[in-house]
DNA sequence: GAATTACCCTACCAAACGAGTAGGGTAGAA
DNA sequence: TTCTACCCTACTCGTTTGGTAGGGTAATTC
């Protein structure tokens, strides 16, 4: 399951979509009209910032705002920034790989299994963007 | 990610998809060859026996079995019993649902995209069963 | 029917994680 | 120079995870 923080943050980014070269937005109107808490939502926006998918603008009129096209990220990204892994095991995640121990990959039905549903799960949320959000 | 419960379950499932038919297997001898701690593994073929996917037989001669054939159980279902959902939002779960609050779930990308993932994992899980475990 | 075997159950514990709070620092417009 | 709004660190508290301990009890078998 995706975490609250995760949840928040597409939240967020629906917003942001929406006001999309509109100017910056600030944190505390996301917070208020997304009902999220403003300190923890801060934290969120950092880390999106940090990876490059936001930038912010700091002083008065400063505020958050969409780096590329929204068509352009792809919502698996932002899970793996906030969530982390996407696979259901380590052995098979692209991004965050770690070898089991005491199981040979290459005998390894569940191994196998998982693979099929990561490329499955993958095909949806590396094509699906954040322009997807809103509808 | 799933739990390393849920991985330890499965090996050893697929010792007992192994054995199956051939009587009763002990939870000392699926510890001591899956390398998996004994007590915590008697309690996960506790909760897989609840389940009505193992039986097990006391006394002398006794051990653990899977009820059914291998084919017949897919994996999905052992990772609903031991982990828990499968879906990635609690209000796209067809097993666990819970209503996303401050969220219309008419009106929210997210919940779509969701939706997509989720019958693409279980499209891969529902048909994959006990039996592929072994290769 | 007694002993043995091996399942069954409860309780406990430490570490990690999730969700959220607090409070001040600092850059940059105006 | 002052105010605004981002930036950063640290802390808290409850839950989950992964695992341990120890004994109870039902079924076999002899």
């Amino acid at each position: 399951m995706l975490s609250k923080k995760t949840q928040y943050a597409f939240r967020a980014l629906e917003m942001l979509v929406q006001k999309y070269e509109q100017g910056p937005v600030l944190i505390s109107d996301i917070a208020r009209k997304k009902k999220i808490p403003l300190k923890f939502l801060e934290n969120i926006l950092l880390q999106l910032k940090k990876d490059g998918i936001l930038g912010s603008k700091k002083g008065k009129g400063g505020g958050y705002f969409l780096v590329h096209k929204p068509s352009k990220i792809p919502v698996a990204r932002i899970i793996r920034v906030v969530d982390g892994p996407i696979a259901m095991l380590p052995c098979v995640s692209l991004y965050f790989y770690q070898k089991c121990k005491n199981c040979d990959e290459k005998h390894c039905g569940l191994h196998d299994i998982m693979i099929d549903v990561r490329d499955a799960q993958l095909a949806i949320l590396e094509k699906k963007t954040l322009a997807d959000l809103v509808v």
